[in-house]
DNA sequence: ACCTTAGTTGACCGGTCAGTCAAAGTCAAC
DNA sequence: GTTGACTTTGACTGACCGGTCAACTAAGGT
């Protein structure tokens, strides 16, 4: 009975870490099958299709990571700002973990997948589409908080949230590139001053 | 004479073409043959791989680039940080005008391949990094021509133009997951505040 | 005891992958 | 007008791709 449960968990965990280990198209079904020891036929009778099985991954894992390490980041045991400097610290140790145990810098899943296959799936885009949307709300919550509190002038708290998306992941993709988390370090903090004034009108 | 550069320009221009709207992985060496209209062996008379073609085609698109558009964006008829401002412009109007042509918006052909493969093929990553690291250099030349005319405060000029290249190449993958070159317009002017302060020391 | 259902297995499909090769064609220099 | 370097050609290799399928196993419900 938890055997299914397992086959099926083994081949999600199995998909994300070869998936952000190296690109979609780079790993086949069999390769993950032999991986997750599963036999291919197992495989299809789980996930019609590889594109599916990496659907249920993006969902699987973005609900870990929102549910787990989010709230832990957001909490607001710290004045709002220093949860955005907490952010940036978990990016960088995160990194340089990965670095550690792999020998590289891989950015960031959600954003690997993004640039490989938006333009070749649609589904796949969207899916990753709603996780970036879905980052921004703790993150414009904070701003909110942080506008309120008077430690930043009024702004755009939801443009200046997806600018903050886009620059983390621009920072994740130029460490990747360096192939050094230090960038993360020493450029993340940069984050804080993006701010999108209110727009007028 | 010409026919024989002719072929091999073809192939360069079509892996280039066909990267770009996809990826490096989707794209085969014969499509690309196809596509250009060469046989596979001729393919393999110019290039010992796909991979070393990537490697030609970085460096001829890049050189392209950086000697026709870079110096019109950068010249010094308008205030720095005007040039600045025009750069963005630029960058929309590129990711607009092909999503008018593709239905889709592509990204950064350099961003897609340092996301792609940078985990996979140490040349192309070293390739796509020195071609981020070239960026910079007009925009940290921008940045202190800025602080020189007191446009702007004191500031680490290489730090701060590689957190622009960062947030450019962020909001273009985010361009890409929204498929809307709107993102880039709207957000692209925080750019302008993304400051990083000289180090002390 | 029997049937259903979920899960497993491994052989199999047509197609494509990157890359190889020997032979033929082309053309300029001598 | 022949040589020799450059270029072109298309058939070929072995491995792998995503996906299919029918047969099989095991467990539960009745």
């Amino acid at each position: 009975m938890t055997q299914a449960h397992d086959t099926k968990q083994r081949l999600l965990d199995t998909a994300q870490k070869l998936f952000y280990a190296r690109s979609y198209e780079d790993v086949g079904v069999q390769e993950i099958c032999r991986e997750a020891d599963v036999k291919k036929g197992s495989f299809y009778h789980f996930f019609p299709s590889k594109r599916d099985l990496t659907l249920d991954m993006l969902d699987a894992s973005w609900k870990e990571f929102r549910e787990t390490e989010l709230p832990a980041v957001f909490a607001s045991d710290i004045p709002p700002l220093q949860r955005l400097e907490r952010f940036l610290d978990m990016q960088y140790r995160h990194h340089k973990a990965v670095k550690e145990q792999t020998g590289q810098v891989l950015g960031c899943p959600y954003g690997n997948l993004a640039g490989e296959m938006s333009t070749q799936d649609e589904a796949i885009r969207e899916r990753v589409l709603s996780i970036f949307r879905d980052l921004e709300a703790p993150i414009e919550a904070v701003l909110a908080e942080a506008v309120t509190a008077g430690d930043l002038e009024k702004l755009d708290t939801r443009a200046t949230a997806a600018a903050m998306v886009a620059y983390i992941e621009g920072l994740t993709l130029l460490a990747k590139t360096h192939n050094d988390p230090e960038v993360v370090r020493t450029l993340g903090p940069a984050m804080l001053n993006l701010v999108v004034p209110v727009s007028e009108g």
